[in-house]
DNA sequence: GGCTATTTGTTCAGCCATTGAATTATTTGC
DNA sequence: GCAAATAATTCAATGGCTGAACAAATAGCC
């Protein structure tokens, strides 16, 4: 239904080849056995030759790597795999968070090659400090991976908060952030990647899309379009459309957290009521559970949390329904409005899915129209805790799997 | 941010002149005077000789001509301007709506070259019978246009429900449309159109997706991104992301019209409670403001509203304020989630839209985050009472603009 | 074991579209 | 009337894809 997008700009000669590498890159990425080069013309609709020709620029700047033949029944040659390379570029993902910086290194295959997770409470710390340990953390990262054959090409941060297209902080409020200037902060370490055409050296983005990313990435890959919800103590969502992210006119989509679900309900911090957040927060739910607001990490409370609700507590029951409810409501409408048919809990909420998932499907059941005739899938996200993190890192090994030209021009 | 995408299959030898002729040709559809070869070759990045050849198959397919030189101080050989062309390829509209049929021909310029609206009550109609009507009015609009130089090369039907992918009618409530299988039953009549590769000879959407279309199209161009809401009996919104409409994994985005905006309110025939269409449609705004429901075409109502309010009726500016708000909470959750800077009010929300904005603008500064930083506009569509029947021409007439080369290409 | 069928991958001439420089065309300003 | 300036075309060169032929490697069969 779409029509097919041009590439933006003019269309040379040298923009063939650069197409193609892309095309074949992609399907090698895409295949769920290694391909031979036959398979990838067939697929492709190129022919074999000019297959050749593009595999072979593909080896030689080590984006694919021949595996073993996969053996086949009947007569033949047999056909030698590709496989994308576990060598080669790689991307670095970090992510700061109200309780922990987080390092981690993906390969073009997806793999997280390298993590470090270093626990401590961030408010207290200023910005530039912070981005300082950041800095000393990844440099070992980066040397781990050079010992491994892998080179940084590319780094995202993820930041719990608005984030402008300059990479500006605007305001992370549980972080206490406001108009951080990020890249200038780094700028003043020595750069921890190699900088190749086409990839930037630094994005900066919130952590519910860089999360999003991260799910619709990991193996086996995501749906084309979901909606990834965030739980911590805003609520944040990642929109992932057509196998885009889509990150709003400025930048700021998915503030799910201020969707009233109870018009005339709570006054909310930002100027609303009856946001989302004031009933599925996680500060919203761990006081309704009765738990006593602690200065603890953030994300005890919701381990406290499904721990009480695996036991039975009635009081972590009913708080959980309620939130759930809660989500439910937004929920819907946001299916009812983008008709998607997936929807991914994740950050804290991914830990209490099993009791936020069957409201939320109540809700969904009795508000969404077009439920009856084609369900919707409500899951936890398949990521661990850094999921963000994971995400970035995934972003910058898929940027060089989706433009492979800038990589292996690099040199020229 | 987002990548380029590339085109979906191979890229062979002919693809770089089709994408070629695409890219110069959108140029010059989307430039403000008519651009000399030589300002294409620089706005594109290619050279003036491949522009030279370009714009030579071009003007040989019809689809570009050569308008008056456009005068310019200085030195040296005066431009020759180019200009869409007014002869040619057209696109073919059709709406079948509950109190009209409507039929309309858009040229590659985007200017409505002919138009028929045929007022009936369509509820007691037969699809088979509507249908038959609304051929018999597109025969006439095609011989017209056929006068006129235009050859229609697909067609697009508005209707005011959901449509799947085959262009099956599932639902269309306020018609009573239920699984009518439109392209089987428009195969029983001699084809309107000429077969061209590349344009589909018929899509079906709805009515609200078409008429967000219409106002991407529009002249002046409409953002790139924005909300189309469509306030009929039902309320459907057209979602435009990145200048290209998001239909939603099953193609049934935009039903605003049952996101929650008092979930605990009344109860809603899609059975959730409190949906926006309680509060919002038009009957619901009729019924607040104390008129009486008729039989007389929906838009009467509308049209009624609008008097009243203008002379000061308290009962009438109440029920739009109700209304306002209502709608103001719903978009508030949108533009939250899509960060989007543009909501169009269309549809019967156009004329009402001088005492629905107010309400609407205030909802959005009390409930967007952001707004403060970039404000939000709230207007009226620019296009006319059947804005979906010309969103459905302009859509098929801006395919042959990003597709040339399927036109050009018919011949062979 | 040798032959055939089958599939994979490479080589090579041909072709198409873009490039870049030179050339022609047409106007303004001195 | 001539130089400067801008627009558009011509043409050999180039890069990349195509298609067909060819080389490589295996299974099955007698």
């Amino acid at each position: 239904m779409s029509l097919t997008h041009a590439p933006a700009g003019a269309v040379r000669q040298g923009s063939l080849r650069e197409l193609n590498l892309a095309l074949v890159l992609g399907r090698i990425a895409a295949a769920d056995r290694p391909p031979s080069r036959a398979d990838l013309a067939t697929a492709t609709g190129l022919t074999r030759a000019t297959v050749s020709a593009v595999v072979e620029d593909l080896l030689a700047g080590q984006l694919v790597s021949e595996s073993e033949p996969a053996p086949r029944a009947g007569a033949g040659r047999p056909a030698r795999g590709l496989v994308l390379a576990d060598q080669g570029p790689a991307g670095l993902g970090l992510e700061v968070n109200v309780d922990y910086l987080a390092v981690c290194v993906v390969d073009l295959t997806g793999q997280v090659r390298h993590r470090t997770v270093h626990r401590a409470d961030l408010r207290p710390v200023a910005p530039a400090d912070a981005l300082a340990q950041l800095v000393e953390i990844a440099g070992t990262a980066r040397d781990h991976a050079a010992d491994e054959g892998l080179t940084l090409v590319g780094a995202a941060l993820a930041v719990p908060g608005l984030v402008d297209d300059s990479g500006v902080v605007r305001l992370a409020p549980n972080l206490g952030w406001r108009d951080v200037p990020v890249p200038a902060l780094l700028a003043a370490h020595p750069p921890l990647v190699e900088q190749v055409p086409g990839v930037p050296a630094l994005v900066v983005d919130n952590e519910a899309n860089l999360a999003a990313l991260g799910e619709l990435h990991s193996r086996p890959p995501g749906p084309a379009s979901f909606l990834h919800i965030s739980g911590e103590v805003g609520i944040g969502a990642g929109i992932v459309l057509d196998g885009a992210l889509f990150r709003g006119v400025r930048g700021w989509s998915g503030e799910i957290g201020h969707l009233p679900v109870h018009p005339e309900g709570r006054p909310c911090r930002c100027g609303g009521q009856g946001c989302l957040e004031q009933y599925a927060g996680q500060e919203a739910i761990v006081t309704a559970a009765g738990l006593a607001r602690t200065e603890l990490p953030a994300d005890t409370g919701t381990a406290r949390l499904a721990e009480l609700a695996a036991a039975g507590d009635p009081d972590a029951l009913r708080a959980l329904h309620e939130a759930g409810t809660a989500l439910g409501v937004a929920v819907a409408g946001v299916v009812n409005l983008l008709d998607l048919d997936t929807v991914v809990l994740g950050g804290g909420y991914a830990a209490l899915a099993p009791w936020l998932c069957p409201p939320v499907l109540a809700e969904i059941a009795s508000r969404v129209l077009t439920a009856a005739w084609s369900p919707v899938t409500v899951r936890p996200s398949t990521l661990g805790a850094e999921a963000a993190a994971v995400g970035a890192a995934g972003s910058v090994a898929r940027r060089i799997v989706a433009q492979p030209a800038g990589w292996l021009g690099r040199s020229g």
